[in-house]
Formats: structure tokens, sequence, C-alpha cells
DNA sequence: CCAAAAGTGTTGGGATTACACCCATGT
DNA sequence: ACATGGGTGTAATCCCAACACTTTTGG
């Protein structure tokens, strides 16, 4: 959506390809150098930054919304997506907006009761990515974009501080119930590496000797016969995830901490 | 809602106290006897039972709307209610549902755009409840309801076996995490009681020294100087749960298994 | 006194934590 | 050779699971 006749179109016409009332909102944690940031984009017309987000087609499956929506922004498929919560309760997302609002910023004229204006329910996704893989497209509406470390998340639009927050503690406590791994880290990783992913997830210190040893007994890691190079170190050996307990501990869930 | 007037009002106007294209279905967990139930309602029109639910109001927060909807079908407020999953994917969810279908069995004319036979996304709540406390209400469009064994759950209509099968392993998720009870038992109960709803809740035998001791170091509970006098037994201490404590475990959750 | 249900403690094994030194590698 | 980061084992503790007999009560 990048000309301003698209864009009009959206407004006037939107309503029929997509349901208004409800929305995808996206928390995409980016992982990369032992950071964890989330994206955010400046939304034009708003001062500040927003999550990404987007409408669900009338006959599209919930989860391929989702999807697409991550897609069209980051060009990835195939990473870990999960919903955790509906939002519908703040001000925000029980009155609705006002379309003067939309006149001003945009120089768009719009019925009272387009659709976008309309009180519209959110609907929480987490994703995690490798945000050095990412190829971010911006549009009409964002222009652009920023990853903020987590524990730098500035004032966001509407009630988007607090689906972050909540997309945090989910994720937190996600990964005490699923492994957690495969879409941030590449297809073989040191122990180094993930150590220091879980590390930086669940912001807090785990010990080296029992992080691994855990997730050796849980057998969602096996080593391989090889090692990376990492220059003038010693050569960490090389593990990757044993896809079928791994597959299996995601849909049964686990029970354990670390 | 209960004359054919109020409900002709409710399908042709309806769109304009609710929103449209989002529901919310209750799977309402019913305790009694050592038996986990769960609320099913005849919908008339269709053959077989579902789940009771609702739509929200225009400018009602989401919590609300579930709080209301439940309270009108079991004159029941504070209980344990909560949001586990937003429906979108079956094709029941993703599809329009057929207006000359309400034609024939409500005998309703309605136009082809109708809001209620657009495509609905379901917010997914449980509650807990007393069953034996409860006062169901039927209406128009629900003319019988029963407590149905969990283990004996019959096709639901929709995609409601989904959603019931969901609702039931989040509870069982939940119980490790939060303290649940509160809603179930009376102020002041025994271990007998609170261990036999615990198993109950989990399909699983639990060892009764050990619960006991678990609850008791969790700080949930505390014994008080009473007993109850349960006919030709012993008599059992009553025990309360510890509000402080209860709150806390609610907000912050437990990792624990039992 | 009997039947039914409640109450109560201990132990062994497994898991978790805490902790520090040597090894490998490239420059 | 050295600086940097990787790899490895053990001991103490805590938590969990398993287990059975005695007490209380009303009829």
């Amino acid at each position: 959506m990048n000309s301003q006749e698209e864009v009009i179109d959206f407004v006037i016409n939107g309503h029929k390809d997509y349901l208004p009332h409800v929305s995808i909102d996206s928390v995409i944690f980016g992982y990369h150098h032992q950071q964890l940031k989330i994206l955010l984009l400046k939304w034009i017309g708003h001062i500040g930054w927003g999550l990404p987000g987007g409408f669900i087609k009338r006959r599209e499956p919930l989860t391929d919304a989702a999807y697409r929506i991550l897609k069209e922004r980051t060009r990835l498929s195939d990473l870990f997506l999960q919903q955790f919560h509906v939002f519908g309760d703040s001000p925000y997302r029980a009155q609705e907006r006002s379309p003067a609002e939309f006149r001003e910023k945009y120089g768009a004229v719009t019925s009272e009761d387009n659709w976008l204006f309309q009180r519209t329910l959110s609907i929480g996704y987490f994703a995690l990515v490798d945000y050095s893989k990412v190829d971010i497209t911006t549009d009409f509406f964002t222009n652009d974009f920023y990853w903020c470390d987590v524990n730098e998340v500035p004032f966001l639009l509407f009630d988007q501080n607090e689906v972050v927050e909540m997309a945090l503690k989910m994720l937190r406590l996600a990964i005490y119930h699923q492994p957690i791994g495969y879409n941030l880290l590449p297809e073989k990783f040191t122990i180094p590496e993930i150590h220091s992913l879980y590390q930086t997830i669940l912001g807090k210190e785990l010990d080296q000797r029992n992080f691994s040893k855990k997730l050796l007994t849980l057998g969602l890691i096996k080593k391989l016969d090889e090692r990376r190079s990492i220059g003038p170190h010693r050569s960490p050996y090389l593990y990757q995830f044993d896809k079928a307990n791994y597959e299996e501990a995601l849909k049964e869930g686990i029970v354990h901490t670390y």
C-alpha cells in the first residue's frame, strides 16, 4: 500500500475485503547479538511509535491472517507465531475513533461511520525472528521503523504498551512450556548461542553447565560431530534441535524450570 | 429475549447495539459432587447441543461482556472467568452462514447481509462455577440445557468441540499456575473437599498427604480451629484460602507440579 | 464395637543448584 | 605465549513421590 490512491481505496472500500471491528497486533521479537528487541513502526499522522498490525480478510482463517501480516512486513514465513490475548478493555478499544482526526491527518474525506473508525478489538500475536535476517517493508501508513530494546519501550499508540507487556510475559511463560529457538538460531548452533538466547529472553543469568545438561536431558538438542570456528578461541561443538522431540515438546508442553 | 418480537428485533437491529463479526463462547465448568461438567444449551433450529455465548455491545469493554453473558445465563457474578483463545480458523469460522437457513428455522425474513450471518470470530472464555448454586436461564434461542460430563461431550455445533477441548486443556494448564477453587468451594472447606476438586479437574489421583502439604507450603490455604461434622466419621478440620497469598499467586503465577 | 473417612511422617531417589579449573584456538 | 571464550564434573541440598497405620465419629 504505497500510493495515495491505494490508501484512499483502502479507507473507503476496505470493509468489503476485510472484517471491521477486529484487528491483529503483532509483537515481533527480534533477537540478534544477544539483544531482544521488538519491531516498532512510525505510523504517519501519529506522534510516537506503534506496533505492526493489520486486518483479517473476510474469508481468511485467522491464523493465515496473522502469518500474512507478518510476512508482508518481514518477508519471513515459517516462524514461531503465537496468539496470546485479545485486547478489548482499554478505553482505546471500547470507543470509536474520530474520522475528523483522519481528515486532518491524511487529507481524505471519510464518512462518519467509516469502518476504520469504528471500535476495533485487537488480537495479539507474538513472533520470534532473527532480526538480522529480516527485510522490513514500510508503506504509506508506516514510513519508518526501528528495533527497540524490550527494556526501553517508549510510549506507544493506544493501549499498545499493555500489549507489549503482556506479550513479554507470555513469551517468558511460553519458554518454560515449549521449546523456543528453532526460528531464532541457525540450523546448527553452539551451546553458548542458545544459552545466551535463553538468558536474553528471560532477562536473567542461567548457569551454563546446568543449562546444557537440562537441554540434553530433555532431549531437545543433540550434539553433532562438528565444530564451529570462531576465531582465536576454542572451537565450540555444534548442536541441532532433535526434531522429533522438539515437535513433541511443542505439542505436549514441558513442565520444568531452568 | 423471550418473545418472537424481541428476537426479530435482535436479528434486524442487533447490529446497532452489538459488534458484528465477533462473539463470545463460554465454556462453563460446573463442579459438584466430585463431578466436572460443562453447561450445554439446546439452540432451537439446530439439532444437537452448543455452548452458551453472546455478543459484545458496541461500547462495552470485552471483559464486561464476558461477565455479562455469563451472568445473564447463570445469575452469578464474581467468579473465575478467563479468556483462553480466539477461534477463527475452522471452516465454520471463516465462512458466512446462510440467511436461508435462518428463514427456514425461525420463520423470519432477513436480508442477505444480515449481521448474524456474516463471518464471526469467537473469543473463548472459561468459567468455573458450582453448578448446584446456579440458576440457568433459557430464552427464545435456547429452550433447554444440561450439564454434561466433560468426558462425554456429544457433537456440538460448529467448531465447538474444539473450543471445549482447548478450554479443558487451558484449565488444566491454569491449575498449575494459578490457585483455583475460590469460586467452587464454600468459604470454609475441608482438605478432602479441595483434594477431590483438584483430582476431578485434572482427571487423575493426587496423593492426599503430599497434596495438603503442598497447598500449605505454598501458603494458599490456612487451617482453622474449627471442624465440620460429617456424620458417623471423624470430623475434618476446616481451612480457608489465605486471601493475600491467593491473590498474589493469581497475579504472579506459580511454577510447580502437584 | 464397627464402618467409614480423616489425619499424620518418613524415607529414598532424582533433580536442582552452586561452584572453578583446564582446554583449544588464532594471533 | 597469551588472551579469550569453551568445555567439563561433583557435592550438597532440596523437592518430590511413595507409602500405611492410627484416630475419630455416629449409629
